[in-house]
Formats: C-alpha cells, structure tokens, sequence
DNA sequence: GGCCATACCTAGGAATTCTAGGCATGGCAG
DNA sequence: CTGCCATGCCTAGAATTCCTAGGTATGGCC
C-alpha cells in the first residue's frame, strides 16, 4: 500500500531495523515507519510472516518475554542474519545507482 | 533474475528509457542493460506485456515499421506518459530515500 | 543448409506482499 | 464496570507482478 517498490526490499528493510538492536514485530513495524518518515508503512500480515520466514532461515532468533502482561516475541539478529543484512545493503545499492543511471540519462 | 527489486519499477524503467526517445522492445531491454551497466537484464516476456499494458493505459503509443525485411513496433511516450514518468521517478526517489533513512540509522 | 542474432508474442508458474479476518490483555474514559 | 482503543500476536487466501518456457518469423554468415 505505501509502495509496491518494497516488493523484494522487506527482508532488508527489516534486518536493518533489527539492526539497531532486539525488538518485536509490532515494535518493528512502527520503528520502520518513524524512520522512513512515514514512507514505509507496513501492515501486520505484512511482518509476522516474514520474521517466521527470516527466522526459518536462520537470520534472526527470537525469544518470548511478558512485560506488563502481555506476551512479545523478540527477534534479534544472528551472524548470518548480520551477514545477510550488509549483503542486500550492498545489493540494494547497487539497484539503486543503477535506477538512477536509467532515471538520469533521459535527459 | 537481475533482481526481485524490480518489481514494482518496472514501468518506470520503460518509461524513462522511452524519454530518450522513440525505441522498440528488444531495442528498450538492450538499451535498459547498457544504461543500468549490466545490472537489469530483462526477458523478452517480462518487456513486451509491460509495453502493452503501458499502451492500454494510454502511457505510451505504438506504431509498426519494416527495417530491412523486419517487423519492429517502435513505441513513444505519450503526453500522460511523460507526466507518469515524472510522477513515478518523484515516487521513486522519495522510496529510495526512506530506503537509505531506514539503512543508515542501524549505525 | 544450419545456425545465430534480431524481433515479436503468450500462457501459466513462481514469488512476494497485502487483505481480511481472528484472538487476547491492559488501561482509560465515561 | 463497561466500552473502546492501543498493544501484541497470528494465518489463509487474494492480488499483484515478473519470469520461465515455449512458439513464430526474417536476414546474414559460413
């Protein structure tokens, strides 16, 4: 809904968000929006699934907590899922010069 | 197969490709792969169904020609072309700099 | 004559995200 | 003390998008 352009970037966009340390899906999902300025707005069926996925592909651990009775799974990014992280940073980089050597050289 | 990250920029790529001018499709692909320096390598099936749903949304306009005993279909930019190029390259860097916003304050 | 580059096309598969629903707790306003 | 909203988690299936795999046809080169 914000863009379909985070089609393919979700995997990033959330290992570099747990990239700033532990937290939970819903915690996330608001931490993502705040620091894309509201760009990235993503919805819930949108994040558990793919923590599952990023999880059952060994790129983060999570464990569950109560605090203030209520329930929250936090993820945490593992080596792999560090090594993932700078690898896509990488690739999303490079995607992106090469969208703005398409974009600029209309002109 | 270049990237999944294109999903969703496709017709931006097409669109702003056509802005250098008049081209046809296998012409666009090879011309999107020496812009992009080799990074987008788009398939024939992914480049002429987009032509086509771009010409029946009245982005861009088609026209057949014989160049030396071949068949091309040259397509042109339209005039809401040119505005839906402008608007998706404005949507585009507004994603990509919430892109590098979410990237960069891992750090 | 065979092969490769050029040039077009489509149907269906594959992958990804979103929609729409469901469940449960705590706190606050009324 | 009762709604109601924010917090917090989850899933199944729809929707979207691109790619795979196949097909057709011409011209030029060896």
């Amino acid at each position: 809904m914000a863009h379909d352009r985070i089609k393919g970037n979700l995997d990033l966009l959330l290992l570099a968000a747990l990239a700033a340390g532990p937290a939970h899906g819903y915690e996330l999902a608001a931490s993502i929006r705040e620091r894309s300025d509201g760009e990235f707005v993503l919805a819930e069926g949108t994040v558990y699934p793919a923590l599952h996925g990023l999880e059952s592909r060994g790129l983060i651990t999570s464990s569950w907590h109560v605090v203030g009775g209520r329930r929250r799974r936090v993820y945490e990014l593992s080596g792999a899922g560090r090594d993932a992280r700078d690898r896509q940073a990488a690739d999303w980089r490079r995607f992106a010069s090469g969208m703005n050597r398409v974009l600029g050289a209309s002109s």
